[in-house]
DNA sequence: CATCCTACCTACTACCGCGTAAAGTAGCGA
DNA sequence: TCGCTACTTTACGCGGTAGTAGGTAGGATG
């Protein structure tokens, strides 16, 4: 279909594509499941080309998570420092401001959250993978930090709780872990309220954690 | 090692040495990156015996699933089932308990757990993975609906955030996410306050999570 | 219109790991 | 002592995939 082949494009531009056939490819078929032919065909491409853009698996594995993990944390920093009108500017709406910005970009960029979270995390890629994750939780750590009034290795076990928490509520979110459900319509189609996913989600967390943050600053004494 | 090999054993009794060196195999290094031949090396067996008790490799690795998913709702389901006297029979002390066997179960059998949660879930095994997840999700589910006075899918999403949340700070104690760290020593050696991890991590995951969901159950509307 | 650069493709090789077959060896009950 | 069978060693077929060698053609430039 479509034989965009044979058609020479600007080599910025041919990596472009190339990054986000591998984004989608690795999404879908993970990690090893994903074959550089196939990342090749979605990309309507030789394979030959996507080394060229790409370089090897891993690299160009390595260079769909940074692009991703980038996109995450760079949304979730600038939601937290630009003040909001619609939501406070106490803790709260910080950390409902930043929990907006996690899943509107998780719910908007499923492939590349997938690529970033739902891959073997264990073998040769581990650290690719653990770094990229570390990062975003540390940068949680380092915004709740003087939320909760400690150091930023004291926020680190609260950051962690967190992120899997969002983590977690993206997954019944996006229905499932991404493949086929076969049982009741568990999810899939959720009641149309009318509003952002990303408001619903954000305000579903912010009430479950908020209450227990709270306590903990007031009271960080155990 | 221990040249166990050439003893003859009962089938039941070899079956259960191929299923656990399948699961450390499988937890160091992925469901692909395991190898057959690794995993007989590790069992002190040859391959064919690995295939005559454990099936193919898929069978194999679905096995060793089943078994630490069983092993991880067993746990909690008997620990929220029965009254403990060192805590509350309240909402919260059910809560804890259920965690506190959570983290149990997970710090002490933690291959088992990295099996469960830390494998690619995408690809052609996501159906497996998926299924024990959703099944300990489930069991949260079912604990929490009568807590929050609704149905069990009202109590999904939450179950959801609550396992996420879990996992999250497990990963934190566990340091990293099993992977080597070269980094500062963020890990690993936490300092020793003469407690079970089991307990420590419980109590600071209800101290987070509990006050907001007692408010959900004071206030269900909205 | 001729030329050259290079983006691009077809076709190939090398390799690895699953799964099995064949033939022999040794534990253990009768 | 016999024999059953759990087990081992060795070897191989086969499917699939990472990565490459060398040829082809688009398109800017003179």
């Amino acid at each position: 279909m479509t034989p965009t082949a044979r058609r020479r494009l600007a080599p910025e531009v041919r990596r472009r594509q190339v990054l986000d056939a591998a984004i989608a490819v690795f999404s879908e078929e993970g990690l090893h499941g994903a074959s550089m032919d196939a990342i090749a065909a979605r990309a309507g491409v030789s394979k030959p080309l996507v080394y060229a853009h790409g370089g090897t698996k891993d690299e160009l594995f390595a260079a769909c998570l940074a692009r991703e993990a980038d996109r995450l944390v760079t949304a979730m920093t600038t939601a937290v420092g630009s003040g909001d009108p619609t939501a406070g500017d106490d803790g709260e709406g910080r950390l409902y401001r930043a929990l907006r910005a996690f899943f509107h970009a998780v719910t908007t960029h499923r492939q590349g959250w997938t690529v970033l979270y739902r891959q073997a995390s264990t073998g040769e890629f581990a650290g690719g993978v653990d770094a990229a994750r570390r990062g975003i939780v540390r940068r949680a750590a380092e915004l709740l930090a003087p939320e909760l009034g400690g150091s930023v290795e004291a926020a680190e076990p609260i950051a962690h709780t967190l992120v899997g928490a969002a983590e977690g509520l993206t997954d019944w979110w996006l229905g499932g872990d991404g493949a086929q459900r076969s049982s009741t319509a568990t999810n899939a189609d959720h009641p149309a309220t009318g509003e952002a996913p990303a408001d619903v989600l954000a305000r579903m967390l912010t009430a479950i954690v908020w209450p227990g943050l709270d306590a903990l600053r007031r009271g960080p004494a155990m």
